[in-house]
DNA sequence: CTGGATGCCTGGGAGC
DNA sequence: TGCTCCCAGGCATCCA
């Protein structure tokens, strides 16, 4: 998303922006650092300037850690965008139509006559409006290395800072950990090193965090080299779906069988999020560990 | 402090 | 066909 949306917003001035909902923007004077979303019944009523919309600034290159997009401003503002499991930034060139009732939030009108909308059907996603690069710098401070872009001993080192009781499938879907990692992403690479989930982050020895790390790479950048998995919502800024839904070995497969050994697939829950592993691929804590 | 459980939302698919 | 139930890419918060 980030990729496709930079040579759409560079340079562009935003010229007017509206909040459909404001619910789902955080603005500096909400409680808990300012990045709590308000939930339940009526928002107290926030403030949320032009300003802090980005109207009138010049926007750069979008920038991403981990999950999470940022759009930057010229020495000005920034919005970070949480896309939940439904979020979409998309761009919209000058007279093309961002189809009826698709739970638009928030929409920006650029210089050149294009916009662009943020949809969330379900609103776990939301805006964080920062006044400045500082601040956003300060709210990603929070999330470990980037799985895909921090070199990577400093992910293999975070991961085994961690030295805890915590299955590793729950370490690696921490964003304080390590930044980028989702419910999909953390089966396929468990399944790539042939660790097993439940095993504990402490528990594994440098070689196996090596593997781990190295997998968690090479997942992400094989998925965004593909724009992603579009289970359902997903597209790009364009709205174009991706296509590593394609390279899933595990994810979504339980009972299938496993590509490599041809073992049924097994199905559960580890850390509450449904989890598919290769039994035989990847063996139980306790077992033998094979590669 | 840490980690597990819960709640937030809407929509699609399975099953009856 | 139509209804109900269950589940989903995430994360903040509450509690033990």
């Amino acid at each position: 998303m980030r990729r496709s949306l930079e040579p759409r917003l560079v340079g562009r001035t935003v010229v007017s922006a509206t909040l459909h909902r404001r619910d789902i923007a955080v603005v500096p004077g909400d409680p808990a650092g300012g990045f709590s979303r308000q939930r339940g019944r009526t928002p107290r009523p926030k403030r949320v300037t032009r300003q802090a919309m980005l109207v009138g600034a010049v926007l750069g290159a979008p920038e991403r850690r981990g999950k999470q997009l940022a759009l930057v401003t010229e020495g000005g503002p920034a919005i970070v965008v949480h896309l939940g499991m439904t979020g979409r930034v998309l761009w919209r060139g000058k007279g093309e139509r961002v189809s009826p009732g698709a739970h638009v939030h928030a929409t920006w009108r650029l210089d050149d006559g294009s916009r662009l909308v943020f949809q969330d059907p379900r609103r776990f996603g939301g805006l964080w409006l920062l006044p400045d690069a500082e601040a956003l710098r300060a709210r990603w401070a929070v999330l470990g290395p980037d799985g895909a872009d921090a070199p990577i001993e400093d992910v293999a080192n975070a991961l085994s800072r961690v030295g805890t009781a915590r299955p590793i499938k729950a370490v690696l879907l921490d964003q304080t950990v390590i930044a980028g990692v989702g419910n999909i992403y953390a089966d396929e690479a468990l399944f790539r090193s042939g660790v097993h989930p439940e095993r504990t982050a402490g528990g594994l020895d440098a070689e196996a965090v090596d593997r781990v790390a190295r997998a968690v790479r090479t997942v992400l950048l094989e998925a965004i080299e593909a724009r992603g998995s579009t289970l359902r919502d997903y597209t790009d800024g364009d709205g174009l779906p991706g296509t590593a839904q394609t390279l899933h070995r595990v994810y979504g497969r339980a009972g299938e069988p496993c590509v490599r050994c041809g073992a049924a697939l097994i199905g559960t829950v580890v850390a509450q999020r449904a989890t598919v592993f290769c039994p035989v691929c990847q063996p139980p804590p306790g077992g033998s560990a094979v590669r």
